[in-house]
RNA sequence: CGGGGCUUAGCGCAGUGGUAGCGCAUCUGUUUUGGGAGCAGAGGGUCGUGAGUUCGAAUCCCACAGCCCCGACCA
């Protein structure tokens, strides 16, 4: 390709909106244009960058035995209904009706699509195991889109979805899987990741991993444990905290005018924040109450609470914390209305004494609860059917690690891919059935992976990029090679430089040649913005003595000068090279 | 959905009531050439939209929209 026909120009000044570095390369290199709000074109310069993550993405897949499928994006209510996501999936997802106003959606993953196909191609255990994968695009309607490639409304996923007999045959597939996301990822580019395990959400099921770039700027919170292998996302992140237990006090009321927050109980009654126990409220879509109760340190995890209701949660209302007999500021659990609320206990509650509550009276709060002996033995049968107790909290740097103790380390990371243990969560719903070998129908056992295709190039910048641009892995760069060809009028240096450039791409390299008639700092500030690892420069200087510069973009070594007769099979060599570091047998 | 910010040429910005400018980019010519050049010239804007105030609005008032950031939310 010439660089002078390449469409897609690079931008000296920073575009204002973009905040990640990753944004402002691809904005500025020519990668990207936004057309609206999470929603981009990919120029030329990504779409081949792109082009070559979907190709080692299928390689992958294939390898694990997957086969490629195209599903539809757009999708009907009906189908949807089937699994119940219709309803229960809010606005993330994008709706419209067609011309006889038939309710449509723009599918945001593909479940089910996929047990449309199972359903009526994999009847018998004899076609078990199967995997269906499919390269397509996903819409999202985000409630904030953000920087640039990362969260968009509508992107690329590699969406796989695994049918299994039994669930020992899933789960010894979902490790299988699990393998060949690592061989992706290391072929791609991609040096400081992990796989932690993380929260199901609304797909259901047992189990799951997240796959995490480690950069600082990622959007995600994980904890890892430094000492043993434990690595978890925030949203599941486990710790058995410092709790101190001591002799139970008697419960007394305490005036505390004024006093909302933790942080000011704590200082009026000159104690700890962890020796309170805070109120964090949300409400049903029935308009609930549902009250967790924390040590007044701690934070609770929403997903979790999720989890343990099995309820979708939305912030409360006024009206419905009224309603409850709860009082802002001064939540405690006793003298609730059980009947309008939920109410869950942590366990860093349970494990604490003489905490000091609210009393739910404005302005009072009760020193010395203790949960067993105030609330939880208090409940008649009917009310412990309405309180809940379990794990909420946010485990932090510096808690203690649930496997070994040690301090527990918060790093931060980009979600590029994750695989969920689905089970049969769709195939019951839908009514997906296969013979087993007794004749009896099955459901099937499903497990589902997915990769984020388009993320995965901002990723790699954000992790493998200098002041001046991104450094890209030859597997997923856009070309192999970049040669920069300074005055190129002078003397046969333009026609040197082409005639190479010819050479190398019946040589199957991928050439991008910069025939501008730039200055050389021009050429190469934009060679540096477009990332490309390996670059050769024709001058007349050089060409004067026979040679050519070459030098690697991420500068592991010093340029060297290379005789022209040599440079072919030179960069033939060094081209395979490159492309060795990544391979894994 | 809450809080904040922004919207003027392709990009980055200036312009507090008198009818729009700078830098970069683009085009022409010319001189240059190893880390984002110089000179000369040219083209390019219903100043986000709508409705007001005013003799006159990019500028003042009101409403709306779009975009970005923080939070909420999120396979």
């Amino acid at each position: 390709m010439l660089l002078s026909k390449l469409v897609g120009r690079t931008v000296k000044e920073t575009p204002r909106d973009a905040e990640l570095v990753s944004h402002k390369f691809l904005l500025r290199g020519g990668f990207i244009r936004q057309y609206s709000a999470g929603v981009y074109g990919l120029l030329p310069l990504a779409q081949r960058s792109i082009a070559k993550i979907e190709s080692i993405c299928r390689d992958e897949m294939n390898r694990v035995e997957g086969q490629e499928v195209k599903m539809p994006c757009l999708g009907t209510k009906e189908l949807w209904d089937e699994s119940g996501r219709y309803s229960a999936i809010g606005k993330d997802m994008f709706r419209l009706v067609d011309r006889n106003e038939k309710p449509m959606v723009l599918c945001m993953t593909h479940e089910e699509p996929v047990v449309f196909f199972a359903r009526t191609e994999l009847t018998s255990y004899r076609q078990l195991p199967a995997m269906m994968y499919q390269i397509q695009t996903k819409f999202r309607d985000e409630p904030r889109p953000r920087g640039g490639l990362v969260r968009l409304r509508e992107f690329t996923m590699k969406d796989a979805y695994s049918f299994h007999s039994s669930e020992e045959d899933l789960q010894k597939y979902y490790w299988r899987a699990h393998e060949a996301y690592l061989r992706f990822f290391k072929r791609t580019g991609c040096r400081n990741f992990v796989s932690v395990m993380s929260d199901n959400g609304m797909f259901g099921g047992k189990f799951s991993h997240e796959f995490m770039m480690l950069v600082p700027s990622g959007e995600d919170t994980l904890i890892t444990c430094s000492k043993c292998s434990y690595k978890a996302n925030q949203e599941v992140a486990t710790s058995p905290f410092k709790n101190t237990k001591s002799a139970e006090l008697k419960l007394q009321s305490v005036d505390t005018p004024n006093i909302k927050t933790i942080a000011d109980l704590a200082n009026s009654l000159k104690i700890d924040p962890s020796q309170t126990c805070k109120a964090v409220m949300f409400q049903t879509k029935e308009q609930e109450l549902v009250i967790a109760f924390v040590r007044g340190d701690l934070d609770v995890v929403e997903q979790k609470l999720k989890g343990i209701l099995q309820k979708e949660l939305i912030p409360a209302k006024d009206s419905v914390i009224e309603a409850a007999g709860a009082v802002s500021g001064s939540t405690g659990p006793i003298g609730l209305n059980l009947s309008k609320c939920w109410v869950v206990l942590d366990s860093s509650v349970l494990a604490s004494s003489n905490l000091a509550v609210g009393a739910n009276k404005d302005g009072v709060h009760l020193m010395n609860f203790n949960a067993e002996r105030d609330f939880l033995s208090t409940l008649n049968d009917w009310q412990k059917q309405r309180v809940k107790t379990g794990d909420l909290a946010a485990a932090r740097a510096g808690d203690p690690c649930p496997e070994c103790g040690e301090a527990l380390q918060e790093t931060r990371g980009i979600e590029i891919g994750n695989i969920f243990h689905l089970g049969t969560r769709y195939s019951q719903s839908m009514n997906c059935t296969f013979l087993d070998q007794s004749g009896l129908a099955q459901n099937h056992v499903m497990g589902c992976y997915g990769i984020g295709i388009t993320r995965l190039l901002p990723a790699i910048i954000e992790e493998s990029h200098d002041e001046r641009g991104p450094v890209l892995p030859i597997t997923v760069s856009p070309f192999d090679v970049h040669i920069c060809v300074l005055n190129k009028k002078e003397g046969h240096t333009e026609q040197k430089a082409l005639e190479t450039y010819e050479a190398l791409r019946n040589a199957g390299v991928e050439v991008l040649l910069d025939d501008r008639d730039e200055k050389p700092g021009s050429q190469f500030a934009d060679a540096d913005l477009i990332g490309i690892p390996l670059r050769v420069i024709f001058s007349p200087r050089n060409l004067s003595e026979n040679k050519v510069e070459f030098k690697y973009r991420d500068n592991r070594s010093p340029a060297q000068m290379v005789a022209t007769s040599d440079i072919i099979s030179f960069i033939k060599k060094t081209v395979s090279e490159e492309y060795a570091r990544y391979k894994i047998d």
